[in-house]
DNA sequence: CCCGAACCGTACCGTACGGTACAAACACTT
DNA sequence: AAGTGTTTGTACCGTACGGTACGGTTCGGG
C-alpha cells in the first residue's frame, strides 16, 4: 500500500451511483443476501430489477465491477456517528464505549454484511483479493478509525490509558466479537446470549476496562 | 447412489479414506490452497492426481461430496494434543496456555485453514452451509472441547476462576485472534508484530489471567 | 414535432465445467 | 491363462452463465 499504485484499483475513485444505479444495486443486494454468490447473475439481477444485462454492464463494466460496487454502496450506506460533542462524565464515556460496541456488533452480525463479508472472503484468494480490500478499506477501517478516536478521547480525559490506541481497539473488538463472527459467516446459528448483542457489549465493556481502566 | 438411505449429513460417517484417496485428497488441497475454490476443477484434480474423474465422482459422489472429503480429511490431520499428564506448577500451566494459544494462532492462521475457510465460507449461505458446520464440528468444535478441559484443570488446582469455561475459552479466543482471522480471510497481510504468534499468544494469555486469574 | 441519448427486453454466442460413457490398461485371484 | 474388478485417459453431453448485439421504446431538449 505505498504512495505509487494509482495505476489500479479503478474502484478507489469516488463513488456517485445514480438513483437508478441504487436501486439496480439495492436488489443486487437482497439478491446476495438471499442465495449467496451464484444467486447474483447477470441475467437475474437484470430481470429483478427490471433493467437490461446491456445497462449493467455499461455501469459496471463487467460482473466483477458489480460486485465491486454493491460492496461500495453497502459500505458507503454504513456510518458510524462521530463522536458526539464532549462528553466529559465519565459515566457517559462508558456508555458510548457500549453503544459503539453494541452498534459493532449489530453491524457485523447483520445478514447483509455477513453476506458481502462472504462473497469478499470467496473472492479472496483468487483474484488478490480485490473485494476484500476493497472491504476493509471501505468498512473495517472506518470503524476502526472511528474508535481510535473515541478511545483517544476517554485517555485524554484519563478515564482509560494505553499506549496503542489500535492495540486498544483491538483488544476491544476481540472481547466483543470473540468467535461469534466466524461462526456466523460459517452458517452457524448464535446462541440466546450471542443474540443480546448490548449485553455482549456490557460485557466486552466491562473486561476492557478491567484491562485498560485507569 | 444410494435412494433416501439416509436422512442426515452423509459426511458424518467416519471417514477411511484410502491411501490413494488421502495423496488426490492432498493433492486437492493443494489446488485449493494455491488458487481458491474456482481452481478446484474435477478435471483439474485429475489432471494433477493422475487419476480420472470417474473415480472422483465413484470415491466422492459429486462435487461437494469431494469438498466435504477435503474438508473432514484436513480436519483429520489437526489434532491438538491432549493435556499432557498432570502439570501442577503453576508456572507450566500458564505455559500450556499460551503454548495452546500460540497452536491455535498457527492452525488458524495457516494458509490451508485459511482455504479451507474461504471455501467453506463461499458456499456457507447457498446450499444450508453443509461444508461450515463441518468444519465447526470437526475443527472449532474439537479445539473448544480441548481448551475447555485445559482451562477446567487450572480452575481445579485454583490458578484460575471462571463460572463458564466455555465463556472463559471464548474470551482467550477473542484476545488471542482479535480481527487478524476475519482480515486475512479478506487477503488483508499480517503486521509485523501479528506474525509473531507466540508473542501475541503471551499477551492474550497475560491479559486472560488479569481477568481470569485467582 | 423531431432527434439523439439512454434504456429495456430478448435473442444470441462462446466457453467453462459438472457429470457420464466407454475402451484400454492394470491388478489380483483362482 | 483366464476371469473379474478397478483405474485411467479421453471423448462427449448438457447447461448455466458471462458477455455482446440489436431492434424497439421512453424521454428530455431544441
Amino acid at each position: 500500500m505505498s504512495m505509487s499504485a494509482r495505476t489500479i484499483d479503478p474502484e478507489f475513485e469516488d463513488i456517485a451511483f445514480t438513483p437508478r444505479q441504487e436501486a439496480v444495486l439495492e436488489h443486487a443486494l437482497a439478491l446476495l443476501v438471499g442465495g449467496g454468490e451464484k444467486a447474483l447473475t447477470t441475467a437475474g439481477l437484470a430481470r429483478t430489477a427490471n433493467c437490461s444485462k446491456e445497462s449493467l454492464y455499461k455501469w459496471f463494466g463487467d460482473r466483477d465491477g458489480l460486485l465491486a460496487a454493491v460492496v461500495a454502496y453497502q459500505a458507503s450506506k454504513v456510518h458510524f456517528p462521530p463522536e458526539s460533542g464532549a462528553t466529559a462524565d465519565a459515566e457517559t464515556f462508558k456508555a458510548h464505549l457500549v453503544a459503539f460496541a453494541t452498534e459493532l456488533l449489530a453491524v457485523l452480525f447483520g445478514e447483509t454484511s455477513l453476506a458481502l463479508n462472504r462473497l469478499s472472503i470467496g473472492q479472496s484468494n483468487r483474484d488478490d483479493s480485490r473485494l476484500g480490500r476493497l472491504l476493509l478499506v471501505r468498512g473495517k477501517h472506518m470503524i476502526s478509525a472511528r474508535a481510535r478516536s473515541l478511545l483517544e478521547a476517554g485517555r485524554h480525559r484519563g478515564l482509560i490509558k494505553f499506549n496503542d490506541a489500535e492495540e486498544a481497539y483491538q483488544v476491544l473488538y476481540g472481547l466483543a466479537v470473540r468467535d461469534v463472527h466466524i461462526r456466523l459467516l460459517l452458517g452457524d446459528t448464535p446462541s440466546d446470549a450471542e443474540r443480546d448483542l448490548e449485553a455482549q457489549a456490557r460485557d466486552a465493556v466491562d473486561r476492557f476496562y478491567r484491562l485498560f481502566g485507569a
